[in-house]
DNA sequence: AACGTATCCGCAAACGTTACCGATACTTTT
DNA sequence: AAAAGTATCGGTAACGTTTGCGGATACGTT
């Protein structure tokens, strides 16, 4: 009753064991092992999925071969205009996308640039992202955005993704914790171009967008020495960020500048974050012989000692002068208003885009400069402006 | 001198036009056609770029097939702990990253769930996103994040890309400038899962989490009118939005119960921009008989009206009330502190994440409610507030 | 021996597109 | 009319994975 498929013999097939809780015969004669596929199972279709209309779809319903489609569909020479018009037509009927994954797949290119930022709480990176994304989009790149949320092994994790879907290019922003440089070097190793921003390191060859962090905090405690604060604490953030370390260096060469003395105890080199901030800010305002001024490495932590001052019934700025960094929306606003460092974010992401627009599309290793470094601009609030004629800016009484 | 390649005939060879600049030949003896290619070019490799090592590279090195290198680097079944080990190996060895283009291709799922926001501005969005984020990464999604700019073209060339890189869901927030839902139903046809948040429409038969805006404007307005104030303006946003429309019901509610009188002229819908706000906050302050207090739709529409108001010495709140809409962190800060309306934006994004996932994961037609409301909370600052023994928030004075 | 079972591994077909190259039919030149 | 050129289209091998199905041992059991 079994015939053997190889040699239709009936009489020397015996069977042979089960493989995957199937039945499994030997024929003896041809020595040919099999079992019997029961082909009563209701064909599942192709795909329990819907099917997306695919270029092969187009080529059946048109009559014409799958080049010819691709052709007509990227408006490619060798094609009649009478076949390219039905293609369309009947492409525009069948509703057809194109598949992305697959092109990537051929091309082995996404057209697609990763970002990476450790964070999104203020809209610090979303400027800097909204001045990527524009000058991506009109070159025909898609942008995908990840957030590291401040974590090293997230920031890793990230990376291989970005890996992984084959990006053509990566922006990224340290985190505040990175000191492992490993992840970066593959892409390196990938040839695929990399551009660090804001957040940068040495140790990796990539070209690099900042600000002038260093001008900017010279300016910024310059400014509270020229309206007469003279000890000056300094709030500045984790020393492994070149930022952290180039505000540092700013605030020691402008103190030093002026023959101000710098008190060890009131600098104070910490991780980004509110709470944070008020422990530091605690310290600082506590201390039985307190600094008239301090200069914080960012806005939020400089709202923070604010408010804490404002509660201890320090007047600012007459008694308190507070210089922040990066120009928050909200330091406009916050009582007599917040004196701060403004950073040209959209800048930042223009320049980190066009960079590594440029890295991509130059088929031979492009030589760029290592570094681009934006200035910083001083705007001057009422947190810090002991004369009180200066006022210009707009404020509630 | 030129031999058929065929019967390897050389008197019968002539030529037969040119293609592609190429110069061609048929062999009359075996009506062969064929051009000759010059392989004196230098075997460009199989890429001028980098090779990225492949499962086949490991296969070749381990010397067994793809399929067992696939089974071993995905802990399947029907694998020797020895050759799984072997495998492994090699893959560290030759820095082995899988090519997530070509997974993705076969298995017709990407892992990656897309976002649409209509801006970037202000901290609104980019809260629903960490929310949203955090869910998604836990349940190794990633997420593509895009931005429509408020633009209704962008935000159709961006579902395109969303639907052309085959993501497994999408999250939209409208534009206001959205009219046109038929971007959004290919996804219905599709059968690609689709949530709405905050900025929502009917005519698509997707999810909806939203925010209960009337409720959250009910709130608003009663509390100004509570606090005496009489003659109430709202400065509204685009009537295509069920934000704007729902905050416009809250408001004509909220007067009704109490017996006010809607004066029309000063009810004011608009697009969301600063100049907008501006023009229309002129408008209304300007008014002969001006109102004593505005309700905006957003916080920052509020606060332009509060700086206009400063700039023409009005007093806030003894001559005019202010109550925005979302909570923007400057709104804290600024002047009196403005009052407004606060949105559980990480519980907006959360929700939406975990019904996407729950639409994606879900085998067959997954019935979910058709809609979440969440519920606002009222924020009571200085700007609105006329009796000031309630002072609680700190402000500077 | 003859048979049954379990384990491990390879083959090859998908997934949807692109691009090189060959093939045909037709027009133009010599 | 042969030869050469032009225009248009099809075949097919990639791209790198996954996976169903079988083949081939090795070992245990009648």
């Amino acid at each position: 009753m079994i015939s053997c498929p190889k040699c239709s013999e009936v009489g020397s097939i015996m069977k042979a064991g089960y493989v995957r809780n199937k039945q499994r015969y030997v024929c003896k004669d041809c020595n040919y092992f099999f079992t019997l596929s029961n082909p009563d199972q209701t064909t599942p279709r192709k795909n329990s999925r819907r099917h997306q209309t695919t270029i092969i779809d187009i080529a059946r319903s048109t009559g014409v071969s799958n080049s010819t489609v691709s052709r007509a569909l990227h408006g490619h020479a060798d094609i009649s205009p009478e076949t390219r018009n039905a293609v369309l037509e009947m492409a525009a009927q069948l509703d057809y996308q194109p598949n992305q994954l697959a092109y990537n797949l051929v091309k082995s290119r996404t057209n697609t640039i990763g970002m990476i930022v450790p964070e999104f709480t203020n809209s610090f990176f979303p400027n800097i992202i909204i001045g990527a994304h524009e000058l991506l989009i009109e070159a025909g790149y898609n942008l995908t955005i990840m957030q590291s949320n401040e974590s090293y092994p997230i920031e890793v994790s990230n990376t291989k993704a970005m890996l992984a879907n084959r990006i053509d290019g990566l922006l990224i922003s340290l985190t505040q914790e990175t000191n492992n440089y490993d992840h970066l070097k593959v892409f390196e190793k990938r040839g695929i171009p990399l551009v660090l921003f804001n957040r940068v390191c040495d140790y990796v060859s990539a070209p690099k967008v900042v600000v002038n962090d260093f001008e900017g905090s010279f300016l910024a405690v310059e400014h509270l020495i020229l309206n007469g604060y003279d000890r000056i604490a300094h709030l500045g953030g984790p020393l492994n960020l070149l930022v952290s370390r180039e505000r540092l260096r700013g605030y020691r060469a402008a103190m030093e500048k002026y023959g101000k003395t710098i008190e060890e105890n009131m600098v104070i080199q910490g991780m980004f974050s509110q709470q944070k901030a008020r422990i530091y800010g605690k310290y600082l305002l506590d201390l039985e012989n307190r600094p008239d001024a301090i200069f914080a490495v960012n806005d939020s932590s400089a709202i923070e000692i604010m408010l804490m001052a404002l509660e201890k019934g320090i007047r600012i700025p007459d008694e308190l002068g507070v210089v922040g960094f990066s120009d928050n929306p909200e330091s406009a606003y916050i009582g007599p208003g917040l004196t701060t460092i403004r950073q040209p974010t959209n800048e930042i992401g223009k320049t980190s885009a066009q960079w590594i627009l440029q890295l991509i599309e130059s088929e031979e290793e492009l030589i760029l400069p290592n570094e681009k470094v934006l200035k910083t601009e001083l705007i001057v609030r009422g947190s810090s402006r002991r004369n009180r004629s200066l006022i210009i800016n707009s404020e509630f009484g």
